[in-house]
Formats: structure tokens, sequence, C-alpha cells
DNA sequence: ATTGGGATCGTCT
DNA sequence: GACGATCCCAATA
């Protein structure tokens, strides 16, 4: 008998991003048909310099200001696209960065869309795992905790993370804010 | 296995 | 007008 999957609700994302970082690891992200485990994330706080919400609200990043559980996607670099959830209290602007999923279902969507990767390679990178699942700036917003399609559900698995500094940035690089799943034997 | 440079554009200064 | 929470390929070892 098998754990039961149940999807991530308000109250799992509604507290402090240091805090639902390394619970999401090991959690899986849905989207349509395809499926991925989140294996590396980050925590952004506006209290942060090297967060978007350091400097206040724009429109680029209102959704990590709105509710918990809202996906705050940006373009970045002038080619790439990168996913966050936000996270705490409304007016908060605080969020946790996908960094790299491992693949489970709908392989053949994800494998389309990274076309000659390895399927350890469809999402092993920030805006590797947007390509592979299609998420762009028109999923801005959506609530992980409703939305039909995009969703993040526990299957039982276990939470076991390591934790170091953030990667990719320039300031803020002390704070360990970076969960990794540990590699499972 | 590791390192370094180039691509490319929306957003903010 | 500059830069970025990055990725990919090519070149080295």
């Amino acid at each position: 008998m098998r754990a039961p999957v149940t999807r991530l609700g308000r109250r799992f994302f509604a507290r402090d991003a240091l805090d639902v970082a390394p619970d999401l690891i090991n959690k899986v992200l849905v989207v349509g048909a395809s499926s991925g485990r989140i294996v590396e994330v980050e925590a952004y706080r506006s209290d942060d310099p090297a967060s978007h919400t350091f400097r206040g609200m724009t429109s680029r990043n209102a959704t990590m200001f709105g509710p918990a559980g809202h996906l705050y996607v940006y373009f970045t670099y002038g080619m790439h696209h990168c996913a966050n959830i936000s996270t705490g209290a409304t007016g908060d602007g605080q969020g946790v960065l996908l960094r790299a999923i491992v693949a489970l279902t709908g392989l053949d969507a994800l494998r389309a869309r990274r076309p000659g990767r390895p399927d350890r390679q469809l999402a092993d990178g920030p805006g590797k795992l947007c390509q592979a699942f299609g998420l762009d700036r028109r999923h801005d917003g959506l609530d992980v905790t409703t939305d039909p399609v995009v969703r993040v559900v526990d299957d039982g698995a276990v939470p076991a993370s390591r934790v170091t500094t953030r990667i990719g940035i320039r300031l803020g690089t002390d704070r360990p804010w970076r969960w990794l799943a540990e590699p499972t034997a």
C-alpha cells in the first residue's frame, strides 16, 4: 500500500520561504501530463540583496508580493525563464526558486521541448526546467494550490536535504538558502 | 571533469 | 543604457 498523493495547499506555502524551501525538496511538480521531483531549490526574501523583491514591488515581481502559492515566472538573460512559488504572507515579497527537477511522467512532452538531451538533463537547471515544462511569462501568477494544470503534490517521499549557499548570484552569496535532495543510494 | 566566453532582451536606473 | 536568481558549446587537462 502506497502513501496517498496530496496536493500542497495554501497553508504549506504561507510560511517563511526558509521553511517552505527545504519542505519542497522531494515534492512533485505537475504540469499537465508531465511531472517531476523537485531536487533543488533556493529561498529569496525581501531582506535579501539577491532577491528581485529587495527594491520593492514592480510590475515584474508583483506576484512575489501576492498571496502564497502563486507562480512567479520571469524572463532573464534574454533567453531563459525561471520559476518561483510565492511564500509567506501577502505583501511579503518572498518565494522559492525551483532550480532542478528529475522527470517522472510525461517524458515525451519534456523530451520534445529539450531535444537531444538525455533524460537526466531534461530539467537540471532553473532555465532548463522551465523550458522542459513549457513554463513562461504566461504562467506568471497562476495559483498552484487551485490551478487545474499546475500543482505541487506530496507523494510521501522523505524530504532529506542538504543545505549550501546559493549560486548564480552576486550579492547575498553568504546565505545558506539553497537546498538539494540527498542523492538516493 | 572543469573552465570560460558568447548569446539576447525585458526591466529598472 | 547596462545588466541579469542562465545555458550551451568549445577548448583545455
